[in-house]
DNA sequence: GGTTGGAAACTTTTT
DNA sequence: GTTTCCAACC
């Protein structure tokens, strides 16, 4: 190949670019790029084989995997732009919007969130008349969720109940959802992909024309996939073969979701035939911290076997630290952060926290407050599902189409106007006998029975609307959304809660202006944009999709976040049994939810380029009460040669054995336990270092003049051996690091 | 019939 | 800590 570009891959990489007919499936290790060869391996196709870029199709999870995807591309090839880079639900709705005609919608239908979703199971129940109660909301939505998943529909998940109450029940307030939905004419997250999946099969022309318009395929974090988005990809290449999967088994953490981490470990069963290119070497991490992530991940049992290995030398080792609090854990951290920031000039961006649960992030907010860290909180309440902005969305959901009625529902007492429960219901119910939508029915809310005294207020209310539509003819989205809170005196309502609060609620809502703004400024298409476009775009972005990399703040964010990002110095909090693991995979007794936690676990040792900092702390304000956590079972399998740069610190050294006792040891490392020790003394220094459980040997099975092995300093003599009070003391010779004390306990020596 | 404030109950992770 | 529920008020 003459092209410089390519001279830059390494072997197995080249191998994975070269390979471009029939399937592939390139299991790349975490920091391995897969990006680059993901981006190489479309600039080869176009470049070197001519083909045209409108018919590769790359599909990713996330919008930011996608536009760095697009942004690579499109500087490394002409007409990359002509490239098809989206993810797997902003792909299915441009599709969806071509063609759900066929499948009874109408074109401009609206995506629905999990908190519509929610108001959409709540109409079921009412319907079916059940009690809430007994069918909880978000337990049935996950449910609806995971039959979508897994392509079942109302009917077989009736049939599947056979005579079990529960289930029969179940199954018919999923059917009655799937009404509300075609009703509304609404699409959930699911839905996406599944009438996709349902047009592919039902009109062979539709598929047949996707089929020959993407002939080359990718799909990146492959093992993300659930079994409708196996069944997308699958049918749009089984004419040509030509799919080339890009994962990492060990990094699958959405089985809750419906990932099904079969989809990338029975690949080559799936496409008989498939070429499989392993790439192990990592670009980004450490040795020490490869070693920390390989040591963990080890564990598992259901996995393609794998070694991450890398050239960039040993580095800082990885360090672990039990703190009294969580509290005190947050202090230290952004302690750290601030000393490394102000002493040595690194910048605020280097550095993130990773953590289990949202929940976390407030002490370390809290703190970044305290001692004016700049930071930024990934996740959590994504932005566009805070209540004002989707209030003003649901706005201008019911400007848009009208058909909607979860969005009437949501704004026709926001701010209060005076219409209750009642008198909705009323309205609804007529709409249901006569078969319009909600907003009809208040058009015409003088025939509906029992609607006298909210009369004069629902003619408000549709006159608001009325206007709204008008103004929305000729208005910009952005002088729209003023015009909404204008019209409503939406500010009004802010003011009433606390001032903080309104502040920042005006705020987000300024900001949602602003993503207006932008978003008409950037469209791209001759056509003018409509608001259905603003609102599907608004639908589908993440939190992380939005997260900047200019500025320079420090990163607060979930693990979870955290999947494909790097960081040169990586905290990774909250290292207890009950947290991380969580209770609920503990409790579940099912053991591949703690390989997904052990998963989740690697994920975040393999963001850290640099440094890695482990910690836990003893207790933790927990909703609402303090609770006493054991360290979690992954600081244990982390590997002893992790922890070498303490044992030469004889400082550290012996405040470990100061600070903690064995039998702390034994009841740290014990499987969690609701048994709670002795409160921890709120203000105690920290121990640094891993306390391993110390148990003396009775003997040594080696002695002074052999020659033993260390797992990280390889082999040496012994010189001598002292006999201490907890543990035995051995010093020995190492031919490539020299003399050495270390204590036999941690060391685990072979002898040879 | 609608609003409001306080008590109760629930928080794993999210495209 | 935060969202939902209910009962007393308007």
């Amino acid at each position: 190949m003459e092209n410089a570009i390519f001279d830059t891959l390494n072997d197995r990489q080249r191998e994975a670019v070269l390979c471009t007919e029939g399937p592939l499936l390139i299991l790349a290790g975490a920091g391995a790029g897969k990006t680059r060869v993901l981006t190489h391996r479309i600039a080869y196709l176009i470049d070197e084989l001519g083909v045209p870029p409108y018919e590769i199709m790359a599909i990713t999870f996330t919008n930011k995997a996608a536009e760095e995807m697009k942004s690579r591309v499109r500087s490394m090839v002409d007409f990359g732009e002509s490239v098809w880079v989206a993810t797997f639900h902003s792909s299915c709705v441009k599709i969806l919007r071509r063609y759900i005609d066929r499948l009874g919608y109408d074109q401009d239908f609206v995506i629905y969130d999990t908190d519509d979703g929610k108001a959409v199971v709540r109409q079921a129940l009412k319907a079916l008349d059940l009690d809430p109660k007994m069918f909880k909301e978000r337990a049935m939505l996950s449910l609806i969720s995971a039959w979508k998943n897994e392509m079942i529909s109302p009917e077989e998940a009736l049939s599947d109940a056979g005579f079990d109450y529960r289930k029969e029940k179940e199954a018919r307030i999923y059917a009655s959802y799937e009404r509300l939905l075609r009703k509304n004419n609404a699409l959930d997250f699911d839905d996406l992909l599944l009438k996709t999946v349902e047009l592919f099969r039902k009109e062979k022309d539709v598929l047949s024309y996707y089929q020959n318009r993407f002939r080359y395929i990718m799909v990146d974090e492959y093992q993300d996939t659930n079994t409708v988005q196996f069944e997308l990809v699958y049918l749009l290449a089984k004419a040509h073969r030509n799919i080339c999967v890009v994962g990492d088994d060990d990094q699958s953490i959405y089985r809750f979701r419906g990932a099904d981490i079969r989809n990338i470990l029975e690949f080559e069963e799936k496409f008989p035939g498939a070429k499989v290119v392993k790439l192990e070497q990592n670009y980004r991490s450490t040795t020490s911290i490869l070693d920390a992530a390989n040591a963990v991940i080890r564990h598992n049992r259901g996995r393609k076997e794998k070694h991450l290995w890398s050239e960039n030398g040993t580095g800082a080792a990885v360090e672990f630290r039990e703190y009294g609090s969580g509290n005190e854990e947050a202090e230290e951290i952004i302690r750290k952060v601030a000393r490394e920031t102000k002493l040595r000039g690194r910048s605020f961006k280097e550095f993130a926290v990773l953590y289990r649960t949202n929940a976390q992030s407030r002490l370390f907010e809290e703190r970044c407050i305290a001692m004016n860290i700049p930071y930024r909180l990934v996740g959590g309440v994504n932005f566009y599902q805070r209540a004002e902005i989707k209030d003003l969305l649901a706005y201008l959901r019911t400007v848009a189409t009208g058909r909607d009625d979860v969005a009437v529902r949501r704004i026709i007492n926001v701010p209060k106007r005076g219409i209750g429960d009642t008198t909705v219901e009323k309205l609804q119910l007529y709409a249901a006998e006569h078969g319009i939508s909600l907003m009809d029915a208040i058009g015409k809310a003088g025939e509906v029975p029992g609607v006298s005294r909210a009369l004069p207020k629902l003619q408000v209310f549709a006159h608001l609307i009325g206007e709204l539509r008008e103004e929305a003819k000729t208005r910009p989205f952005d002088d729209l959304i003023r015009l909404v809170i204008e019209k409503t005196g939406y500010y009004g309502t802010l003011t009433e809660l606390e001032k903080e609060k309104a502040e920042d609620k005006k705020e987000n809502l300024q900001e949602l202006i602003a993503k207006a703004k932008d978003f008409e400024v950037n469209w791209e298409d001759p056509e003018p944009p409509c608001l259905t476009d603003f609102l599907e775009e608004v639908a589908l972005v993440a939190d992380v999709d939005s997260m900047s990399e200019d500025d320079d703040r420090m990163l607060l964010m979930t693990l979870h976040s955290s999947k494909g990002l790097e960081f040169p110095t990586v905290f990774l909090a909250g290292l207890e049994e009950g947290l991380f693991p969580s209770y609920m995979s503990i409790d579940s007794g099912d053991p591949m939810d703690i390989e997904e936690e052990r998963r989740l676990c690697y994920v975040g040792i393999t963001r850290a380029m640099k440094e890695l900092y482990i910690s836990s702390a003893r207790s933790r304000v927990l909703r609402g009460d303090l609770v006493y956590n054991n360290v979690s079972r992954f600081v244990r399998e982390l590997p002893d040669s992790v922890w070498s740069e303490e044992i030469k610190e004889p400082r550290g050294f012996s405040n470990r054995f100061a600070s903690r006792g064995s039998d702390d040891f034994s009841r740290k490392f014990n499987k969690f336990s609701v048994e709670k020790p002795e409160p921890a003394k709120p203000r105690e220094k920290p121990a640094f270092g891993l306390s391993f459980e110390i148990k003396k040997a009775d003997a040594l099975d080696y002695g002074i003049g052999d020659r033993v092995n260390h797992q990280r300093f390889g082999e040496g003599v012994v010189k001598e051996i002292l006999d201490g009070a907890k543990d035995y003391e051995v010093v020995i010779d190492f031919d490539d690091y020299g003399e050495k004390h270390l204590f036999a306990s941690f060391a685990k020596l072979v002898k040879i």
